[in-house]
DNA sequence: AATATTTCTAACCATTAGGTAGGTACATTA
DNA sequence: TAATGTACCTACCTAATGGTTAGAAATATT
């Protein structure tokens, strides 16, 4: 059995383990492989936002998968959230360091759309 | 409504436009983002694999998923397949011009998962 | 008094994704 | 005769995902 070996991806010599439960793609796609996830970290980006404000950014999701989406993303730490104690509710969220971290996968995902999906 | 906009994505100045269903982050999450899609991908990457093998690369994944997955990554022109009229059979797969676009996706991936995740 | 605002919850249901177990075909091998 | 190997396919089931609707909570505004 085959464990804690190197993935290693270089473009000229690219070693490929099997893919068992440990796989680096495996572990990021159960973080991020969700339906609205990367969608989600890619439209809050460096900014900060109210709930309002995302979801308006992403007019097609609901509110229940919205906010349930943000739950599990403060839980993972990918995104922070802040709650002034106002009324009418004021509500912020930004990337975490690791939620940053997550930028350059939507950007690939975005480009490879532009670039080749109609 | 805003539409046919430039998703426009530089480290220094982002722009950032709502995602409705032309988004293309969207778009290639609708294409690329099953729970099995990209691993498959990444482990078929510059290599010609019969199915067999591919299994033996994803030990986890279920006959019946491997195959439903191959057959639309095919359908999706992802991948391409080659039967030949043997007995037993042989197939193999390999990734077409577009599959091979997909890897910097699947090696963004690797790399945040081998560098943020246990 | 009634209404709007904002974030979030709960109940319910429909759809989809994914898994299990079994089977098929046919030549070769034992 | 029977078992083996290879690449599937099918039926069935469960679990995960996602959508709709309703509503709570508290203050400001009308």
């Amino acid at each position: 059995m085959v464990r804690n070996i190197d993935y290693q991806m270089e473009k000229s010599q690219k070693i490929i383990k099997q893919s068992d439960e440990n796989c680096p793609v495996r572990k990021s796609l159960a973080l991020l492989g969700g339906k609205w996830t990367l969608l989600i970290l890619f439209q809050i980006n460096d900014r900060v936002l109210r709930y309002g404000e995302l979801k308006r950014c992403i007019p097609d999701i609901s509110e229940k998968m919205l906010i349930q989406e943000l739950n599990s993303l403060v839980e993972n730490k990918l995104v922070s959230k802040k709650a002034y104690p106002e009324i009418p509710p004021r509500v912020e969220y930004c990337l975490t360091e690791l939620g940053l971290k997550t930028l350059p996968i939507a950007d690939k995902l975005a480009s490879f759309g532009l670039q080749n999906l109609k």
